[in-house]
DNA sequence: GTTCTTACA
DNA sequence: TGTAAGTA
């Protein structure tokens, strides 16, 4: 086979040199030595494997997760790279609206700046201070749960009738939560945190078109054995991984839980966002209608000798019900909230025109 | 003229 | 990753 010297295949490959040195540093390649004077020699295969490491380059990729896919696709793994491609695709997603929030608050600095026709440095801390606490609190969240460990046994747990049982009524509130939404043929959904695609399968029964979201690879491949039609993306709450204005309708069943109250009220700002101008939400989630019913209800555990219970309520985040519906209200959404029963309630909130 | 290594930005 | 130095 030929090869080729390191000028030839950087001039055919658009790169210099020095950026193929550097892959082989760090162990992305190995191309052969010439014994006497040391200078490299590339084959076609090994070109190909450097367009390979330069595309993933191109939409981003680190240098060690570039290492990992190439690993993957050594091993023969297909499926799995996609699988990379897809987090790279929700890594990028999280970068573009980190890169939004830095345009927004510029923005305020700006017509701040033009208001007050002077830089007031007090103003521009408290915007900047308020932005970098956003930017944290998206960056915080991680998965304590294992969600991937969960999802080939979560249709059974879903059913099963342990002393606490956090999915009673699991079907009937999904049922509910479909007919609320009310979809009409023609409009298109999100779910998110789509898990196995217990929700999303309800509506695709009524012929609606609806797109899903997780953040646990496995729970995709769950809902993709379920129902291939649905077309699923790797991403979160934090960072719905669909453009602006593409939704008539965002929905969400036992997830919301899991994120604090504070990362509740930005990802209903993301659901906002994906959701077209009169887009309507529904929530479907374990939750107490406020803080004083929590407490009570903490009261009732600890007084039924259920304190381990009650820790593996705590351990969650269920939400305090009021506080959501003080963001709708703010938002200028009319909500309405149902209680199914003791823990699980379903708020509907459609845009004031 | 090309490549290599090393160091620095 | 770009650039530069000093070699082979």
């Amino acid at each position: 086979m030929r090869r080729v010297q390191i000028k030839e295949i950087a001039d055919k490959l658009q790169v210099t040199t020095r950026t193929i040195r550097w892959y082989e540093q760090k162990g992305l390649i190995t191309p052969d030595k010439n014994e006497e004077n040391g200078y490299r020699s590339f084959t076609e295969k090994e070109a190909w494997r450097l367009q390979t490491i330069i595309s993933l380059r191109e939409v981003g990729m680190g240098i060690p997760e570039i290492k990992q896919v190439l690993d993957e696709l050594d091993a023969g793994d297909e499926q799995d790279v996609l699988y990379y491609l897809e987090l790279q695709r929700a890594v990028m997603f999280s970068q573009w609206i980190e890169l939004k929030g830095m345009i927004e608050t510029l923005d305020r600095m700006i017509g701040n700046a033009k208001e007050k026709q002077e830089l007031v440095w007090e103003d521009i801390h408290q915007l900047v201070d308020s932005a970098k606490g956003y930017r944290d609190l998206r960056k915080t969240w991680n998965d304590r749960w294992g969600f991937d460990r969960q999802a080939a046994q979560y249709d059974e747990a879903v059913l099963r009738e342990p002393e606490f049982n956090p999915h009673q009524n699991y079907n009937e509130a999904l049922d509910l939560t479909c007919q609320l939404v009310n979809p009409r043929v023609g409009e298109r959904g999100l779910e998110i945190g789509i898990g196995t695609g217990n929700l999303a399968g309800r509506f695709l029964a009524k012929g609606i078109e609806i797109a899903g979201t997780d953040q646990s690879r496995e729970m995709l491949r769950q809902c993709h054995a379920k129902y291939p039609q649905i077309e699923t993306k790797l991403g979160n709450f934090l960072a719905v991984p669909y453009l602006d204005d593409q939704f008539d309708f965002v929905v969400t069943s036992y997830a919301l839980h899991h994120l604090t109250d504070e990362q509740k009220l930005l990802a209903l700002e993301e659901m906002r966002r994906v959701l077209k101008p009169h887009g309507r939400i529904c929530i479907t989630d374990l939750m107490f209608e406020n803080e004083e019913k929590r407490t009570a209800v903490q009261g009732e555990f600890l007084a039924a000798g259920k304190a381990d219970l009650w820790e593996q309520i705590a351990d969650e985040y269920y939400a305090d019900r009021s506080l959501l519906l003080k963001w709708f209200a703010d938002k200028g959404y009319v909500a309405q909230a149902k209680q199914v029963n003791d823990f699980l309630h379903i708020l509907f909130a459609v845009p004031i025109r």
